[in-house]
DNA sequence: TTGGGTGCAAACTCTTTGCATGCCC
DNA sequence: GGGCATGCAAAGAGTTTGCACCCAA
């Protein structure tokens, strides 16, 4: 039996841990800016837009300024802590990336807006049994969905 | 034996009367900027940003508004005629979408900034097969691979 | 003649940059 | 105290909108 919130909570603290530990060892010091975002992140549980962001740290009763946002976001994306996802809808969403390289990917349901997100183990294979017939070298990979989701479909 | 060249030559120009047809049948007149822009599309082998195709015009003599060239590539995308393309660097891109169905996904290389399409059919069906299981409806979808072609792999 | 198509410029949104201030180490 | 982190404001880039003019039907 397995109690999935509690796992998420635990594998979320993890990621946190994580992040400081990455950035306290390549020099970073530490910041109200950005423990915020990171605390952020780790307690969402897909991604975000900055847009989004801001409105629930308010919330939190954190004011933060944009630009701060956008740093830390660019600063955690340059060491792999967060992954981009875009969606084509021209806003760029943030999501925790796990070391452990567990990952998935969105369906935007065109009906409701919700993000979606799934993983597919045959998918992953796929793309990468593609990679190595077309040559490549992949070093990530994105696939996005658009169309209803189930509770959509079904109508 | 076949002419790669040849059959896309053949292959584009349908791809133009078809884009004609169904705006014809659908009550749109006709007018420069859209002819240039979907002669344009129909040249080219892969997906351009609405920077380029200015670019391309212009080589061409063709001095066409900005907002002209975004509202051709709206009109033609609400027909489902184009597809965009996000590599998620901000920059929408755009290129025909074939009444067959017949499409293919984008690698872009981190090292040569090289657009590579490929096509994979273990892909589509991993995708139409997860779509089942998680009881999507999906109409659209998209793949980006990021890292390195084949020729930089190799290095 | 009529209304959609086009071009130009301004507006808008998201994101980045510059600079002064603040605070961690 | 030194220098990265932050906030604010302005600048940039891509895209959309408003409006007058043009032209296909």
């Amino acid at each position: 039996l397995t109690y999935p919130s509690v796992v998420a909570a635990v594998r979320d603290e993890r990621w946190t841990e994580h992040v400081q530990s990455v950035l306290g060892r390549a020099g970073h010091r530490r910041g109200g800016a950005r423990e915020a975002v990171v605390e952020l992140l780790a307690s969402q549980e897909c991604a975000l837009t900055v847009l989004e962001m801001e409105a629930a740290l308010r919330r939190r009763r954190r004011r933060i300024g944009r630009a701060s946002v956008y740093r830390v976001l660019e600063l955690l994306a340059d060491y792999g802590l967060v992954a981009r996802i875009d969606l084509g809808d021209g806003v760029t969403r943030y999501e925790p990336s796990r070391p452990d390289g567990e990952h998935h990917h969105h369906l935007l349901c065109a009906r409701c807006q919700r993000l979606v997100p799934f993983s597919d183990t045959a998918l992953e294979r796929a793309i990468a049994g593609l990679s190595a017939r077309q040559g490549f070298n992949v070093r990530e990979h994105e696939v996005v969905l658009h169309g209803a989701c189930e509770r959509c479909a079904e109508v």
